[in-house]
DNA sequence: ATTTCACTTGAATAATTGCTCAAGTGTTAG
DNA sequence: CTAACACTTGAGCAATTATTCAAGTGAAAT
């Protein structure tokens, strides 16, 4: 059961060589399924229209986000409990409102540098 | 139709003046749009392989690339009609071989950028 | 000419997911 | 205490999607 080289896929191997090359310099499963789901985070527009959001205003209340997003408060909380369970928002209580500020400095340069891409 | 403003959140606003600066700063929604695809594009572990093996090795037939990432050559060649189409890979046949490449340097700095991310 | 090989493509399927709706929690106002 | 409000949560639904399978294309080998 180590071999986990040419079970699956049954075709010729082209270039061996180069196939172990790329497999050797690969990172690993584990680091490339959390690296897709870094990207599946912002890959959906409300919650890119969230992460915006935020970083234009530091902190929003739930409410506000809906209206701005033009989405019901329940989409929106929806999506702000998948972010804070990434660690991408934070939020704190003020009596019966909860107000929601980005908890990741990174994010914003990601967004900056796909900008980037997409203005090519 | 034309005020977009409060037609399908009936809550209350509670901060206007946030609000309305928040929607004029933000990127208009076409924009957001194309973003929100980029990031989908790198949010598929398949996609997200066949990309990280393309920046390793410069080119790769359709048949190593499955072998690397250990799926089926038909699944592999649908993501690669899916990326040729975002213009983010290209190809060039040698009789019955096809070469795949990156068509867009781009991309390895969103994937180095989010790379730091996770590794926070 | 026939077969083999590398790849593409369309259909079918199973899984995921983003939203709405309805009900629930907790806080504040009357 | 009751009602209103801001928000959360779970269920259900519709839409999307990643993969497999089977069939098809075109080039090279026999």
């Amino acid at each position: 059961m180590k071999s986990d080289k040419i079970e699956i896929c049954k075709t010729t191997v082209v270039d061996q060589q180069k196939v172990d090359r790329v497999n050797r310099e690969l990172p690993d499963h584990r680091d490339i399924i959390e690296l897709a789901e870094t990207f599946k985070v912002l890959s959906d527009p409300t919650r890119l229209k969230i992460v915006l959001a935020l970083s234009v205003a530091d902190e929003l209340c739930v409410c506000d986000l809906a209206t701005i997003i033009n989405l019901s408060v329940s989409a929106i909380s929806h999506q702000l409990r998948l972010l804070k369970g990434m660690k991408i928002v934070t939020y704190h209580k003020e009596g019966k409102m909860v107000y929601y500020s980005l908890d990741d400095s990174h994010i914003e340069n990601l967004i900056r540098e796909a900008t980037h891409h997409v203005e090519e």
